[in-house]
DNA sequence: CGACGATACGGAACACTGTTCCGCTTTGCA
DNA sequence: TGCAAAGCGGAACAGTGTTCCGTATCGTCG
């Protein structure tokens, strides 16, 4: 079970009481920093306002990704969780495809920055994306089979493909007025019906 | 015509002799070190290649991204002036569009990291962003308006928002085999039609 | 041809990242 | 109560983009 824990990024709490308190302090400290700031936000602005050095932010987190993770873990978890359900009480597997898509979408576009950090070269920021991607591509590609044995979708499109098409189109999506993710996702979603 | 040309971004070439060469130099190093490590590569990086120090590089740009816009400049150009040319040539106006849109996301692609800079948010980077969107917007307008004016398009997107959204398509699809820009763009090119 | 002022150069230095390291403190058990 | 083990803080490192200024070069003018 540890190994499963583990691939799954999820740690064995920690057996000193401080560490759990100060742990606990930089979830919530790093949850509110970037709701603030922006998921892009200075470690050391974390650390600070969780009242603890940098050493102990690494410690727990042995990177910035790992602390993002863990911060939005539960979430990604719920989104993941949302695929089956939709589909059981949807009326078709296209409408159930398009309302997921639209719960990752809301997701990404509420969390400042997120979306752009999620397919970022930066070495470290790998983890991140990975997360992302084991734990929502099964989900996506479950609804897109369910769509293309009813016969509506067009394309032979990879779940990979289309859940980081979906990511990328929500970069930006917060900070520019202008431009609204959710309609040009939605586009693509249309786009993948069958011509008639 | 000073005017003009200062708010294209372009400048009048140095009056000294030196400063002409090494503001060449730059421009081959930076087109050099462009296609092997990436548009991200460090500034250092293109300083040595040049063999200039770094004062010059950012004597003749005063900023990373004018250095980009001075390397791609000319390929932004050619795209931008093909859109009329391709109305002219082609079949219908949606067929124009989706052409352009495809010369578009060939020169993206083929630039590492280009789309990636092209909408992050580091500030200095406006200025890429901003021409970009200065010299490609009208051109997408003026296509866009030809379809819609065709009955051959279904929303009122903007031009704007549809530059915008193929950008955000195109990053990272280099360095990913797995990632496919062109045929999601061509997806949410289609999601632009009309349903009959 | 020889100053000399304007122009341009180089690279050290700064500000800001993420990350590592290690001496010191705190904890919980014996 | 003592004392190893676990955890902590923050200085220090490495790598960015950018600024600054003493020095070198250029082109002109006498």
């Amino acid at each position: 079970m540890n190994a499963s824990d583990d691939s799954a990024g999820r740690t064995a709490p920690p057996k000193r009481k401080d560490a759990r308190r100060n742990k606990e302090a930089l979830l919530d400290a790093a949850a509110a920093v970037f709701v603030t700031s922006g998921v892009d936000a200075p470690v050391r602005d974390i650390a600070a306002k969780a009242g603890v050095g940098l050493g102990t932010i690494y410690r727990h987190f042995p990177t910035r990704a790992d602390l993002i993770i863990a911060v939005y873990r539960h979430q990604v978890d719920a989104c993941a969780e949302a695929g089956p359900a939709l589909l059981a009480s949807s009326a078709t597997p296209h409408a159930a495809l398009a309302q997921w898509i639209d719960l990752f979408v809301d997701f990404l576009v509420t969390k400042h920055g997120l979306a752009a950090v999620l397919q970022s070269d930066n070495p470290g920021c790998d983890a991140l994306h990975t997360y992302f991607i084991d734990r929502l591509v099964p989900v996506c590609t479950h609804l897109l089979e369910a769509a293309t044995e009813a016969d509506e979708i067009r394309t032979d499109l990879t779940a990979y493909e289309l859940m980081r098409g979906v990511g990328n189109l929500c970069i930006g999506a917060d900070s520019d007025p202008r431009y609204d993710a959710r309609r040009l996702v939605q586009l693509l979603i249309a786009g993948l019906r069958p011509p008639h």
